[in-house]
DNA sequence: GCAACTGTATTACTTGACAAATACACCTCG
DNA sequence: CGAGGTGTATTTGTCAAGTAATACAGTTGC
């Protein structure tokens, strides 16, 4: 998988990480205990210092994404099961739920802005 | 409505006002038009500096929420319309949209999902 | 007009976030 | 065992975010 950065863009370099291998490993792209490039190939090939991709790898590590091995490069860790990612879907929408009811909109408003950004997506 | 701060909770001064002013708002605790505690008279009641409650007044008149008048306390805005608030969740929503494709889950699951959210805090 | 209020522009200080430098501990293979 | 790789603990430096001090401009009522 190619990852890239862009120092400019005004988004963390670790955050760009994230978001990266986790699309990479969303869509496909990145397998279950496959390797990551190493955080000191990997500052080589973008330029940056290898805590900065030690940042981003840790983060993924928490959230049970890659799995760490001492004197090892990180692999992908076998997704989480479904209950898990139900569980972190959750957590992301609960602020959400917060601002139906500061906006004071109904439930089937939200569900059907929700779900045509759902299917907006999908057909892309 | 009583406004209250609590400077070692970690979230910024600022943020809890903002997020308490805006809940008033919902909850129909503030109504339009009606007047906001002056930065001095908070500044005084919460022991914070006034340009702190400035910036919150700022967020929220940026938001649309609070109207500023000069040499006068802020007032409560009337409520964006309808569009604007429906945009203002999509808004929200987006970075979950992605997130649910990150997780690999289907559309229904998380309708399901935010539906379950919505409908228990309408119970409470 | 002035006192007593209003909000905030500007500047300064403190704390938090981000990124990097350095050195340590671990692993694999010849 | 040693070379060449692995990740990261720790510290440092820079920049951004949060907060405060000060003074200015605007409003209202006597």
């Amino acid at each position: 998988m190619i990852l890239v950065v862009d120092t400019h863009s005004g988004i963390p370099v670790y955050r760009q990480l994230v978001d990266q291998i986790r699309f990479g490993v969303a869509s496909g792209l990145l397998t279950a205990g496959e390797e990551i490039p190493s955080t000191r190939a990997l500052s080589a090939s973008l330029g940056v210092n290898p805590m900065t991709i030690s940042k981003a790898f840790s983060l993924l590590e928490e959230d049970g994404v890659l799995e760490r091995r001492p004197g090892r490069p990180h692999v992908v860790r076998a997704r989480p099961d479904r209950a898990t990612r139900l569980e972190q879907l959750e957590q992301a929408l609960r602020p959400v739920a917060t601002k139906v009811r500061q906006l004071d909109l109904e439930t089937d408003a939200a569900i059907t802005v929700f779900r045509r950004l759902l299917e907006n997506r999908k057909k892309r």
